[in-house]
RNA sequence: AGGCACGUAGCUCAGGGGGAGAGCGCCAUCCUGACGCGGUGGAUGUCCAGGGUUCAAAUCCCUGCGUGCCUACCA
């Protein structure tokens, strides 16, 4: 122990190096399960396993590991689970991708290879993002690591299947999905992106079997028309009243079709009538149910036209739609093409275009689950921050389809369901069956398709903690305290979590959701690769140190705000680093006789500047701890920022120099020393969860305790005394400072050269004895400070002193400020600055002026507030009347 | 098409009924013994527009314009 020296300067790599590895090496991370402390519990948003670190992880990393940090420091039982999410497509795409470079399919290795395959992927390239969050500071328990395909979780999922099963809130059927011709898989709604495309809208000709003229239709599709088992039209059309029961002929096919009568038309949209394809529209297909029409599938899993298709058979369904369009311009039956944009669906991964098709489906009936999950957020057992995403939820909720969970992949959880060969029983079991419950046939075969990623996530807050076992983990941390996501999986994930949450635990996954916003680039646009504006976060901390990038990410963190990162920023706070470890080497200088053992200093013994600087030190701790608390991340480093840069160090520093710089062992000096001391220690762990590792070495150097500032106390108010006499006192201080610095610059004096000045008071100002705040006292108090910082030779104080001649006139409150100037002064020069005091002054006092003269504002305005106007427009009077004096005399002077 | 945000200094934004703020940038100045990654001082605003409520509006309400996002998707 003892105090050490300070490098030079502070060097982020090393202090990132040997801090992390300490606090591992320490078992800081860990929580204890069962522990008697508070809880606080955060459940990781895990990350794919193929990811690579960007912005959005930062961000929500940083965040979590400011509040983990922050409330362990409080005393709380913290415990962050970390882990990753077996993400199957974009994991399945990745090992394809790789067999691919070999030459070979996944057919080719079959579904158990090409598992083991994946798995190897894993075991090498899985632990990538997890290291990465490690560079980042996380202070994630890491001996609880979980993988969403991990045994325990596995398990969880089946278990959780089979009772949604018996609950008759799982089903299986033949329906109209979202379908990936790429990836050979089903999706969700949610997985869907649409974009705007410019394409065509193309009017065909369905003539009438009875030979009595034609129905036009409209399509952006024309390809699907192989697929038409109808012609609809609205009941109420005029047009089309006697056409309702008449067959049309199909153009190309040669199907004769109905044209039946439904309100889901729109009479005013195109002719008002619609063909019917209940293969490839969902719309259609829902329709195809009420009016029991054929539904022909004309496309397979590529979206290549299948044998339905007739000539078309083996076409690619664009080029399909080119040879139809041509086949019906030569038939006669083509319409008018018009331009026409409109959104068409893509596959979230692979941006290929979805193709709605029919096919057998598992689904999640998610109405009762929706439910319980709106009347928890409505109850309050969940708060969702900022509150404004509450409207969106219960919007989303309110509107909520069917749950389609099954996934036409082999990487992921296969769906607990078993066929007998035998007696063609299904079973639906959270452990595999060896036999035919119904038969005793021992011919099964497990469900080809599997889940959802998003299944097993939305279990992930309790699946993590080892449900379906009752462990003390569980126990301990479920549900936990908050989760921290961006808005984008609101949806996705936070909805499906308290769904599955209240169903499975009857509890709540989280009492708070914070949702942090997007991270762009510093112009406001989406990063992304393909526009080259991405920012790498593992650059940014090459570049710039981890907690310069993190101080950034949380300054820039405003509720329900965008944020905009840049690289200037990140470099702005590497300045705010370096100005921490500059004044934390100042204050190792000054403490070198300071003793280990820390002695007590009484109140007493403190000087207005420590008195001072302590009190402005229990503001920002009350301002950082209601800033963590209410996730205002931006406030609570502005203050801190503000409280280190602009109090601590351009002020109390400076203002404390001289009884630093004199060596004798004064109390005054020890006062300061203690106060520095104190007042470093605890800015320094009001840093700690945004700045945890220079935060660190500046503790281990000076505070060394034998532990970490990771698990030291975090501050409180009640440490420090509120001292509002000491701001009042010290901020007059301050004010004839900065005015007679000001006076400096305005009239071009060089900041060496010592000048003189008197400062006046009225009457009244002066006698002693009483409580009451009195300017002459103070500033005699603070006279050394005023000539020190001002750079005064000689400082008079008094009572209506005598104007002196040549001298430039600041007013401060109701004192006169003179500084005198050797020789001639410039007459025009110090005109023009009591010129521009006065006119700011005559506009703030016009401003009072009228409200005062307001009837009804003396007569409806809160008294205090006329009380304050008034008082108000006394001071500005005093210091007009001081300005116009100055000016006056000046005018003497110059004539 | 609905919904939700946002529009404040050159830039990026905070604030959110009674005196327009910060950071960066800009100008001037200082080689002061922690820091030039610094100090000191300075300039800059129809707080998007219009209307309303109020004694009082940048702040609350309405309308419009602009921007971003979310949800749905009508062939």
């Amino acid at each position: 122990m003892g105090r050490g020296q300070l490098s030079k300067a502070f060097e982020p790599q090393a202090a990132e190096r040997n801090w992390y590895q300490y606090w591992m090496d320490n078992n800081f991370f860990h929580a204890i399960d069962g522990s008697a402390k508070p809880q606080f519990s955060i459940v990781i948003p895990p990350p794919n396993v193929t990811g690579i670190l960007h912005m959005g992880h930062a961000l929500n990393n940083v965040l979590q590991d400011i509040m983990i940090r922050f409330k362990r420091m409080q005393g709380y039982n913290s415990m962050w689970m970390p882990g990753t999410d077996h993400a199957g497509i974009a994991t399945q795409n990745v090992v394809e991708q790789e067999l691919a470079r070999e030459g070979l399919t996944r057919h080719d290795l079959g579904r158990e290879k090409f598992i083991e395959r994946v798995w190897e992927w894993k075991e090498k390239y899985g632990g990538v993002i997890t290291n990465q969050l490690k560079r980042l500071g996380c202070s994630c328990d890491w001996e609880r690591e979980r993988f969403t395909m991990d045994a325990g979780l596995s398990q969880a999922v089946r278990e959780v299947f089979v009772r949604l099963y018996n609950d008759g809130l799982i089903y299986q059927g033949d329906y109209i999905v979202n379908w990936c011709p790429r990836c050979h898989t089903a999706i969700s709604d949610l997985e869907v992106e649409f974009k705007e495309e410019a394409g065509h809208m193309w009017d065909i000709r369905y003539p009438y079997v009875d030979g009595s003229g034609e129905i036009v239709v409209a399509t952006t599709r024309p390809e699907t028309m192989l697929g038409d088992t109808a012609v609809a039209v609205n009941p109420d059309d005029p047009r089309y009243k006697d056409k309702i029961g008449k067959m049309v002929l199909l153009p190309l096919v040669n199907r004769e079709i109905p044209v039946i009568a439904d309100d889901y038309v729109t009479m005013d949209f195109g002719s008002g009538a619609v063909k019917i394809t209940p293969s490839c529209d969902p719309a259609d297909f829902a329709m195809a149910g009420r009016h029991n029409l054929e539904i022909i599938k004309i496309m397979d899993g590529s979206a290549v036209i299948n044998e339905n298709g007739g000539v078309y058979q083996g076409q690619d369904r664009f080029e399909c739609r080119e040879n139809v369009v041509k086949d019906l311009e030569k038939g006669g039956f083509l319409g008018t093409i018009t331009p026409y944009t409109h959104n068409v669906g893509q596959c979230y991964r692979c941006k290929t275009t979805i193709e709605p098709a029919v096919s057998k489906q598992w689904f999640v009936k998610v109405a009762p689950l929706a439910k319980a999950a709106t009347a928890a957020v409505i109850k309050g057992k969940t708060r969702i921050i900022p509150p404004m995403w509450e409207a969106t939820y219960f919007e989303w909720m309110t509107n909520i389809r069917d749950w389609c969970i099954s996934r036409q992949i082999w990487w992921g959880h296969r769906i607990p369901v078993w066929y007998c060969d035998g007696c063609g029983n299904m079973i639906v079991a959270s452990q595999d069956p060896d036999h035919c419950p119904t038969c005793k046939g021992s011919e099964l075969r497990q469900e080809e398709d599997v889940l959802d990623t998003w299944f097993s996530s939305a279990l992930w807050p309790f699946s993590t903690l080892g449900w379906p076992e009752q462990t003390p983990a569980l126990k301990t941390f479920y549900p936990t305290s908050l989760l921290i996501t961006g808005f984008d999986i609101l949806f996705f994930w936070v909805a499906r979590m308290m769904m599955m949450g209240l169903y499975t635990m009857k509890e709540v996954p989280f009492r708070d959701v914070y949702l942090h916003a997007l991270v762009r680039d510093e112009h406001g646009d989406k990063m992304s690769k393909s526009k080259g504006n991405s920012i790498d976060p593992l650059q940014m901390i090459d570049k710039f140190g981890t907690d310069a990038f993190r101080f950034t990410l949380a300054a820039f963190t405003a509720q329900g705000r965008d944020v905009r990162m840049s690289e200037e920023r990140i470099e702005g706070y590497k300045f705010f680093v370096n100005k921490i470890w500059n004044a934390t080497r100042f204050a190792v200088m000054n403490l070198e006789d300071y003793p280990e053992a820390e002695p007590k200093v009484s109140r007493a013994d403190k000087s207005l500047p420590d008195r001072w600087i302590e009190s402005r030190l229990r503001h920002t701790i009350r301002d950082v701890v209601s800033g963590f608390n209410e996730y205002r991340f931006n406030e609570a480093t502005g203050s801190i920022y503000q409280f280190i840069w602009h109090e601590f160090c351009d002020w109390y520093l400076e203002l404390v120099k001289p009884v630093l710089y004199g060596k004798d062992a004064t109390t005054g000096r020890l006062a300061a020393q203690h106060t520095l001391y104190g007042i470093l220690k605890a800015t320094m762990k009001l840093l700690h969860p945004t700045m945890p590792y220079l935060t660190e070495e500046i503790w281990q150097t000076i505070f060394n305790d034998g532990t970490s500032i990771m698990v030291s106390p975090f501050p409180t108010e009640d440490e420090y005394v509120d001292d509002p006499r000491a701001e009042e006192e010290m901020g007059l201080i301050m004010e004839v400072i900065t005015r007679i610095r000001a006076i400096r610059g305005e009239m071009g004096i060089a900041p060496s050269k010592k000048l003189r000045a008197i400062i006046s008071a009225p009457e009244g100002e002066k006698e002693k004895g009483g409580t009451d705040f009195k300017s002459v006292p103070c500033i005699e108090a603070g006279a050394g400070y005023i000539v020190n910082l001002a750079n005064l030779e000689e400082l008079k104080i008094g009572v209506a002193m005598e104007e002196p001649k040549g001298a430039a006139t600041g007013v401060v409150g109701n004192l006169q400020i003179f500084v005198l100037l050797e020789g001639a002064i410039d007459v025009a020069a110090e005109k023009a600055r009591l010129e521009k005091d006065r006119a700011k002054l005559e506009k703030e006092l016009a401003i009072v002026a009228r409200k005062l003269a307001n009837r009804d504002f003396l007569a409806k305005a809160a008294a205090a507030v006329v009380q304050k106007e008034e008082e108000k427009h006394k001071e500005l009077r005093e210091k007009h009347l001081l300005i116009e004096k100055a000016l006056k005399k000046l005018q003497e002077l110059a004539t």
